[in-house]
DNA sequence: AAGTGGTCTAGACCACGCA
DNA sequence: GCGTGGTCTAGACCACTTA
């Protein structure tokens, strides 16, 4: 029997079915919850419970006191292969997109810079000692009031201290070129992309909603001498990014 | 007044600091709920409210009727770059794992191969127009009873009919070098990654705990001739994941 | 048999934004 | 003021596993 599934699945499995069958496009409204306990004939509590299931998979949100629609989805394009060439490669995409949506909403950047202890996963990645302190430049990029993106870079102290590299304001020739004419040329970078749920402190700095996942993006850049010496974690929300790269088989096998 | 927060939330913050304090460590069990009912003197309904609270974020799973337990996070190594070179790379990594942890459990992988429409997204990569088949060579990896990863392949079905990338076996060479074989080498390929909520379909063939998101990992391969041939979609768990790209600057400007 | 989480009922009061 | 979702209460019955 497929009555055995619990109701408020099967409210929720009835709805999913609308929306990614096309009879709810995005940004349509889905029924109250009252309207739903009546079609159902069960109580709010249920309906609630049902309505939870697609918040949580990330399908629909709560306007409050509109109610419930179905999310809309505009990733933007995030390249980590662009920034060895161009210094602020994604921003331009970033300013292009806002720019062809016409709705006012203005691109920018924050930067904040500051010292300190290094987290045990950067230290480790930097090789670095306990006790050796680490610069953070910590870039917040916005459209509009909504934060987009969050990247902080950690670099050991001793490299840049002093430098452009801890200038609070966009450095335009990049701060990579900064790192070069310092005598730390990055030429190799390993990066690792994991893909979680996100914290409560990443919730608020990117006002995301229920259901939205992160990927937590880590660049470690090396120097022709195979020392690590920068470390920039990326976290981007789900619904509004998607990660690409290319590869070329006879450059890969060169 | 930080009461102002819902008693349920203030419930899972407690027990979440707990966690990435320390105090709870990966494994360890929770209170239930009838404990934490009475500990914070409410009702049964908002201690459950809290642990999905947690449950959602992916830090603690309930394993019924023994209780709530912390998660553990043990993630498999995935390099899209090694496909490149070696005809099932990720799977040695798969099977080396399994015999470090020396826990009984087999790695393996089943393959299903069939003909049919091409999704939208595919038709679009592939540029194939209305009414065109595809071949579809579907794999599930699989460590014990539990599926890892799943990977859909599409390639024209012009190109692969009657040849062994339509074979259901392994094909120890590699199917890329069958397509080279056919004369459709391929010499670039695109990777897009999206990070996402799972589909219930996901969910069940990956037996995935509610509060993991999933990578989505679509690949394109192009021929020297620049023309797409192959479109492998991923999808990775992300609890069990990490994906790692290695990029050199010489190369890349070269 | 006891204890666990899973589901469900039938209410209640609240903050908020819109008409 | 009204309808929305957000939260909360005080119960109930269930399936399942372990002791």
């Amino acid at each position: 029997m497929a009555s055995r599934r619990p109701l408020y699945q099967r409210i929720a499995d009835r709805l999913r079915a609308d929306i990614t069958g096309g009879e709810l496009p995005p940004g349509s409204k889905l029924p109250s919850e009252a309207e739903l306990a009546a079609q159902w004939e069960t109580t709010r509590s249920t309906a609630v419970a049902g309505m939870r299931v697609l918040v949580n998979e990330g399908l629909i949100v709560a306007d409050r006191p509109r109610g419930y629609f179905v999310r809309r989805w505009e990733p933007m394009i995030y390249r980590p292969q662009r920034e060895f060439h161009a210094p602020e490669p994604d921003l331009d995409i970033f300013r292009q997109r806002v720019a062809e949506e016409g709705d006012g909403r203005q691109a920018g950047q924050s930067i904040e810079v500051s010292i300190a202890n290094p987290a045990p996963d950067v230290r480790d990645r930097l090789s670095l000692s306990e006790g050796q302190l680490v610069a953070v430049r910590r870039r917040t990029r916005t459209i509009g009031e909504e934060a987009y993106n969050i990247q902080d870079s950690h670099v050991p102290l001793n490299v840049v201290q002093g430098s452009d590299w801890m200038s609070p304001e966009d450095v335009a020739r990049g701060t990579n070129r900064v790192l070069g004419e310092l005598g730390y040329e990055i030429v190799k970078v390993l990066d690792e992309i994991a893909v979680r749920m996100p914290t409560p402190d990443e919730v608020t700095r990117l006002s995301l909603g229920p259901g939205t996942p992160v990927a937590e993006h880590v660049a470690t850049g090396y120097t022709m001498a195979g020392e690590p010496v920068q470390v920039t974690r990326n976290i981007l929300p789900g619904d509004r990014h998607v990660i690409i790269y290319e590869r070329n088989k006879r450059i890969e096998e060169g």
